[in-house]
DNA sequence: CAGTGGTCTAGACCACCAT
DNA sequence: TGGTGGTCTAGACCACTGC
């Protein structure tokens, strides 16, 4: 009975929405509900988690915000999945600056490795442990303007090669979700300007020691675990990283 | 009588509480109640806009999303000031790799001109309208790190001088919310890599061509009225820009 | 037309703060 | 102790979707 359970609740407990929250987490984690599917009705939520309605609504409106979620009047409440439009440049902040925002992918390379520390550290993980390393080029109108590399843990990858990610049409969010089951849910980013050195000038068609604006990202999926540690050099000339502050 | 109302509302009319939000947000464009204030009760306002206290809580709980009040149990609804030490780096990324955020300020320069077309453009004021130029710089541990240009349309900020600039303690956010009533809501960045000129190279301390970290910003009051431009240059050596993705 | 989420109301009880 | 926001419930009605 939820009310006498309320009555009985130390106050270290989290309110009850928090908990549905983390319940609905966890069983996203757990692949219960995979990226694309409807979730069961708030009414079917609320009976099942011994909540009102009114309960239920305010943990999906949390998740909603998360962007974990997405609700659709009439139809239901659905898993977000990258492969959704909406989400293609959730996590790309780079645009034209004339609001252009496609790009042209390049693969330059899928390299099993072991990780040195830093990249251990940011995941996680044990030093040497196995990593796979991808390198990669954005282009914009025929001219690159991102390169970037990410280690991800083999452990959640498991079979990522330079065919897997070629032979995929979307983004590689998109392809870790379908193909591995790892949803990014959120990243934290730290942006420098740096400036170009010879092999990265080469490949990005600039001069050495040309500004860069690095971004390094650590990426988290459910339950805030970082699986995915990526650097990125992007070349700002009629490019900006765009960024809103509340 | 708001159930009456609801019915004969056409389509097009927004939800009451998105109402109740904008009435809000209009009363303190207004100066109704100035940052720091209490807002009158939940049931007071229910009262007063004709909706019951739960329509009302979600028009509050909006606001507290977009930081434009504070909430504290047991105390009552307050608007939001700069004023406020959690409020001191809400529009500034810049952190020190040691996690530090401290800066301290120095003054180069405030003045008044007439916008150019790129300035005016920004602010949708007239070319040749009087802004504002203020010129100052951040400095870490005695070093300088940032160096920061911006304007301000006068006639929001009738009577801003290097005096009253210097006069003043906290942060500028603080200063013109308290001398000039202009409270900053949100804001707009461009980020880019440049390469320093000999004049900022010579302020920062940096060699000429020294990769900086470009930071244009556009800053919005209540309603989303832009009021202020600003641009700043980054040193990132030992900083970084702090960016969170959800 | 049945089922879903979206809005709005009404009221109970709790936790917290100021006095 | 009185007033404030925080949580939770219950139910009515509307808007939208998809069959």
């Amino acid at each position: 009975m939820p009310c006498a359970a309320m009555r009985v609740m130390p106050k270290t407990a989290a309110p009850l929405y928090e908990q549905i929250r983390q319940l609905i987490v966890a069983a996203l984690a757990a692949g219960e509900w995979r990226p694309g599917d409807a979730l069961p009705s708030e009414a079917a939520l609320a009976q099942r988690f011994g909540a009102s309605p009114g309960t239920v609504r305010r943990a999906l409106d949390e998740l909603t915000a998360e962007h974990l979620v997405e609700r659709r009047q009439g139809s239901g409440t659905f898993v977000s999945t990258h492969s959704a439009p909406r989400q293609q440049f959730r996590f790309l902040r780079l645009v034209a600056d004339d609001e252009a925002r496609g790009f042209t992918r390049e693969l330059l390379g899928c390299r099993r490795m072991r990780a040195v520390a830093a990249v251990a550290r940011a995941l996680g993980i044990r030093t040497s442990e196995p990593v796979i390393e991808v390198r990669r080029m954005l282009h914009r109108r025929g001219r690159p303007v991102v390169l970037e590399e990410m280690w991800l843990p083999e452990r959640h990858f498991e079979g990522l090669s330079a065919e897997v990610i070629t032979a995929h049409a979307g983004t590689l969010y998109a392809l870790f979700e379908s193909r591995f089951g790892v949803h990014m849910v959120r990243a934290e980013e730290k942006l420098r300007a740096v400036a170009a050195t010879p092999d990265a000038a080469a490949l990005l068609q600039v001069a050495p020691g040309e500004p860069l604006l690095s971004v390094e990202r650590l990426a988290f999926t459910y339950g805030d675990r970082p699986v995915e540690l990526r650097r990125g050099l992007y070349y700002t000339n009629s490019d900006h990283y765009r960024n809103e502050l509340n």
